[in-house]
DNA sequence: TTGTATGCGTTATCAT
DNA sequence: ATGATAACGCATACAA
């Protein structure tokens, strides 16, 4: 009956009543080698190994090899759980993936977030460990992972809204960096995001020079950062060609949103030339609509994504769309819990630009 | 001058001489509550309080109280280093996704292999830790990681040949599971499968049953298992009917290189009428050269895949494909590392199967 | 250059 | 029901 108990208000989540539901058989492991097992091996102090062990000088030749010999001889390997617990450190950084499942897997930039805040953890010989949190059960055991000093900060990746996770976080004063912007984000936290108006806005000035007169948008998840953005670019580089029935208004970034998005927007306004969708995922729904309508793309319409996910290379014509640089995302959050690591880094917010691919589709 | 040695031999990778390369300013962290000073807040000994923490019973009403009222106060949250160093287990389990970086983003089912790990950890309160190789600096990292106590088991996802990681796993006895076969696995090891070739079998037999005469296939990875079963799957299935002419060999499934063998074979063989693609990335490509070449999808040349991910419902006509059980292998793997856990269950084999899923491209 | 002793924060074993 | 005390494996200040 082995119970643990998380103090409530220390960490602020709903208390978890048991390690473990089923049996708990302690397993008895395979006794390890340790630094105590190789000094009297090799006929040196504990001290002198742990010297060895770290490469600090003043370790002599002879003692060096005899230690080696016992290391191998005894099949030493360190446990890093007490030098985390004696050095306070523990060389890792934990990154956070807050999805439900299906957007987990379908979201292409998520690999690429994980690629980038690797390649920098790794260069700065930091451990990632990725926790997937995908039920109120994952939320508090990764609480108390957070809180039990495997790692020494955290990178976020699309934190929800109320997050209990972000209020251990903050509670423990933990390093760390949000990939996007959570409404309700703590003030302590970085940032790192995208410029989705300015990207909004030069994708659409791009399509309007290609002569495009009457240009919609199909606008999705108006309720977050990134989409209300999105709007805001679009609006803004249409001026006062800008009208406000062409833009249709859907909840999610999805592709059958986008389908019928596009079809209530051309029954709507036929004449309509251009149309932004808010990602490659609408975009696709749309085109998908579009055809159905019979109109050409890009002949009668021109229609321009965002993403940059592998459905812009899918569809026919390929799409033109804004490229989210993802890997950077990754690697410069990455960079962001490290800064803090080393000194104190102040709170920083990072803006990161975006590229027009432009392709076939407008 | 921070500098720590793995014993070459012990772990068999090659050895790094520093954590860091960088200054290594180890900031002053702001100190936490512990065990202790709950005790002397409260009033009660550090048993008490430990005892509290674990809910045993023999903790009495006004300790109980004394001891909650002193863990709101000092903002106690428990260092779980120091309990991992003492109970020798960590409740958690790693993951290692061991993929060349485009393949991890490519790959539609290693979220959902990572999703189902997570889910089965989770319901036995154990933590994942998704570990991504993705440099020789990662591997070696990784192995200290493994060796460090973090983890007390874990799962390996798409392992390479003669991979260094396996070899760790394979010295600390770590209890391991994998999805898929990697050539030199070790014996110890438990693994979960598909049945490629039973799979490759079906699907190619239903594709000549539709009285195609002409079936090629663009075979790939094929220096791993699942790449080399499935070929084999499909020469046994068409036995006389097999003409190596007809199969184009890539090394990784991907859309772009399946487009280009596509090409390649409709050139060498223009009566074709039938193909098998190695997964449905390569199919989706292979379908785009197809109809750059003129022929129609499916009634020219009937096209199969693999995999049923996100690509078999983007194409158009709609796919026929194989669905793996993505998120089944994931859970699978994740079972037999904690079954090992609990007991020393032998190493065993599981395979599990896939289901052809009919559409309309073939 | 090396050995000794102490502490890191917990759990577990004894007493009481 | 509770309090002392000994581990757990390692790093390090200090003594030698």
């Amino acid at each position: 009956m082995n119970v643990h108990r998380v103090p409530p208000d220390a960490l602020g989540v709903k208390r978890r009543s048991r390690y473990s539901e089923g049996v708990q058989t302690p397993r008895p492991r395979k006794k390890r080698a340790t630094v105590h097992d190789v000094a009297t091996h090799s006929g040196v102090s504990r001290g002198t190994v742990s010297r060895y062990m770290n490469g600090e000088r003043y370790v002599s030749a002879t003692a060096r090899e005899a230690i080696e010999a016992a290391i191998r001889e005894v099949g030493y390997v360190p446990n890093t759980a007490a030098r985390n617990l004696v050095m306070q450190r523990s060389q890792s950084v934990g990154l956070i993936v807050h999805e439900p499942g299906s957007l987990f897997v379908e979201d292409p930039n998520i690999g690429e977030i994980l690629l980038g805040a690797n390649a920098t953890l790794s260069a700065a010989d930091h451990q990632m460990a990725v926790l997937v949190v995908d039920s109120d059960r994952d939320t508090d055991r990764v609480a108390r992972y957070l809180s039990g000093g495997f790692v020494e900060g955290v990178v976020i990746v699309s934190a929800r809204s109320q997050d209990p996770i972000s209020d251990v976080i903050d509670r423990l004063e933990l390093p760390a960096a949000y990939v996007g912007h959570p409404p309700d984000a703590p003030e302590s936290a970085s940032f790192v995001v995208i410029d989705n108006r300015s990207a909004a806005h030069a994708i659409t000035r791009r399509l309007a020079d290609t002569g495009r007169r009457r240009i919609g948008m199909i606008a999705a998840a108006l309720d977050r950062d990134s989409g209300a953005d999105r709007l805001a670019g679009f609006r803004e580089a249409l001026g006062d060609a800008f009208d406000p029935d062409l833009v249709e208004r859907i909840p999610l970034y999805s592709y059958l949103s986008g389908r019928e998005a596009a079809a209530t927007l051309i029954e709507r306004a036929p004449d309509l030339d251009g149309l932004f969708a808010a990602s490659d995922a609408v975009a696709a729904g749309a085109m998908e609509a579009l055809r159905a309508a019979g109109r050409r793309v890009p002949e009668d319409v021109g229609v321009v994504g965002f993403d940059d996910s592998a459905w812009a290379r899918r569809t026919v014509p390929a799409l033109s769309t804004v490229r989210q640089p993802a890997r950077e995302l990754g690697a410069a959050a990455a960079k962001l819990v490290l800064d803090k690591l080393i000194g104190d880094a102040a709170p920083s917010q990072l803006q990161l630009d975006c590229t027009v691919v432009w392709r076939d589709s407008a």
